[in-house]
DNA sequence: CCCCTGACTAGAA
DNA sequence: TTTCTAGCCAGGG
């Protein structure tokens, strides 16, 4: 387990209810600016207990092929969501 | 050690 | 507005 896994799935575990962040903030959250692309690896790669469908990509967009099922979890958690993408 | 790939992003053309 | 490039971290060949 690296520093920077360890670091995500802090930031991924502490999101409650309603709460969305992107990729970016992710990474930038964990302390590793920019290293979204490794985020979105980790959440690929182990997404055992890691609530995904609140990592969204810039813009608020959803993960493309399960943009549906996404939303609709989203909208379970009080997500506003319209149009495959998050509402800000 | 080098190169490529990936649920990414921001900036330039 | 759409497409391309460069930069980021980790993992696999």
């Amino acid at each position: 387990m690296t520093e920077f896994e360890t670091a995500v799935v802090a930031v991924l575990k502490g999101l409650g209810d309603g709460e969305v962040l992107t990729y970016g903030e992710v990474a930038d959250e964990a302390g590793f600016p920019g290293a979204a692309r490794a985020v979105g690896n980790l959440l690929r790669t182990c997404d055992d207990d890691l609530p995904w469908w609140r990592v969204v990509a810039a813009g608020g967009y959803l993960k493309a092929g399960e943009t549906s099922r996404q939303a609709e979890i989203l909208r379970s958690e009080g997500v506003r969501v319209e149009k495959n993408r998050v509402k800000v």
